[in-house]
DNA sequence: CCCGACAGAATTGTCGACAATATGCACCCC
DNA sequence: GGGGTGCATATTGTCGACAATTCTGTCGGG
């Protein structure tokens, strides 16, 4: 009898864009700098983001910070925020740290209980070399690949590791999508998630962390053979505001 | 010819605490929290700190924003910040990055050539058990550790990772001193950084890892062990402010 | 006696405006 | 003509106030 009245009071939002808070800022501007809106190094006006989203520049102050600690803003005292550039000298380097991160997570993964999530993520990781074959362009099984990530994520449990490697991935994924274009690396990549997927089903960590370094290993053959003929390390333009 | 307009240009600074600014509240906060003035699920009042730095909520909201990021401080929307506590989800996912991240470093330190700097991480390794002996406390031994430790992040060559231990280390270099308090862990630890140095000098890369990640873990037991006794997150909802 | 509902207080989110500082441009001197 | 100097503009940092939401203490009913 006991009558369970949730303390919901209709809530009435008066505002006309319900979503407009420093966080929904924030989810929508990292999606525009994810799909390449933004060019690397470009300035973020607070005042041009505030008239964009129709609201004040508190919000918006709020959003950058929260960009900047997730790595792709960068944001000097006095000098406002620009979109991260991936010209860092620290380039390979980040990506040893991605491939630890990512160790981590694959390890976190096989220590997990299973649930609906772990066998969401076996499943997932186990189709992929079908899809692999089955797939004409890298492009079809660079989405695969994603979802897998997403399983992943979402079995591993580590939202601090997944924030961080996003804050780190800035300028990497853009290899991803070369790599899996050569049918090779497709099907290696595919059958290491596979691996990873046995070994998170049977619990051993050790594996799964193996097998996540090989698949990154598998791409540090390709980015390597490229990587020494970048070396800009000049200030293309001074001017990059919108 | 424009108008003129001669204004002022003596540099005034009317306030009495120049340095009072965001990056100044958030680096002397965090030293407050690592001085351990607050206590682990403190709340952290922007009014409170507005008042105790003579200023307004604005820079505190952002210096707030800053040490969410660093992940000494935890904000939950609407509810407030409060400093990070062990029992934080986040807490052991932080402890097990920092774990990825050493080994990552104590992998480059063994594939890293012999210099002069890997000379010097070997002897200062090599070095730990005889001190761990002779020392009397954890004070003295921690300091030889540190020493290690500089001499690792030298010869490893890999400034953004150490960059990213940094800004993790909050609030667990805390139980460090603790750890090494003990004898017995004092003297495992020194063995594992004597295997990790002989696993450097030999450029065994996994080796070097494993050490590295030995000394993680038998940490962790000792943390693990004494966390259940902290604080029951019952609903300590009394003033926890200052 | 315990549970749910209500009102008050406390705290956070947002806003518009002002002050401080960096950047860009024209001017002056060499 | 080139380089340094000073001002005008644009942008960021900070402030006080209001609105929205949550938390706390109290009251009434079963």
């Amino acid at each position: 009898m006991t009558k369970r009245s949730p303390r919901t009071k209709a809530k009435a939002l008066r505002t006309p864009d319900a979503r407009v808070s420093a966080l929904g800022i924030a989810r929508d501007t990292a999606r525009d700098i994810e799909r390449g809106v933004y060019q690397p190094g470009a300035r973020l006006r607070e005042q041009a983001l505030a008239d964009k989203f129709h609201c004040s520049r508190a919000p918006v102050r709020e959003a950058l910070r929260l960009l900047e600690s997730q790595g792709s803003v960068v944001i000097e005292p006095m000098r406002g925020a620009r979109i991260a550039t991936p010209q860092d000298p620290t380039f390979y380097e980040v990506f040893l740290i991605r491939r630890a991160l990512a160790g981590l997570m694959a390890q976190q993964a096989a220590l997990a209980k299973h649930d609906e999530a772990k066998i969401h993520f076996v499943a997932a990781a186990r189709g992929l070399p079908a899809r692999a074959r089955a797939a004409v362009d890298g492009h079809a099984f660079a989405k695969s690949i994603r979802k897998a990530i997403g399983a992943l994520i979402a079995v591993s449990r580590t939202p601090r590791t997944v924030q961080l490697v996003r804050s780190l991935t800035f300028g990497h994924e853009a290899f991803q999508d070369e790599i899996v274009d050569i049918k090779k690396n497709r099907l290696a990549q595919a059958n290491l998630w596979r691996d990873m997927a046995d070994a998170a089903e049977a619990g051993d960590a050790n594996a799964a962390r193996a097998a996540m370094e090989g698949i990154f290993d598998n791409s540090r053959d390709f980015v390597a053979g490229r990587l020494p003929t970048e070396t800009p390390k000049r200030r293309p333009t001074r001017r990059q505001a919108e």
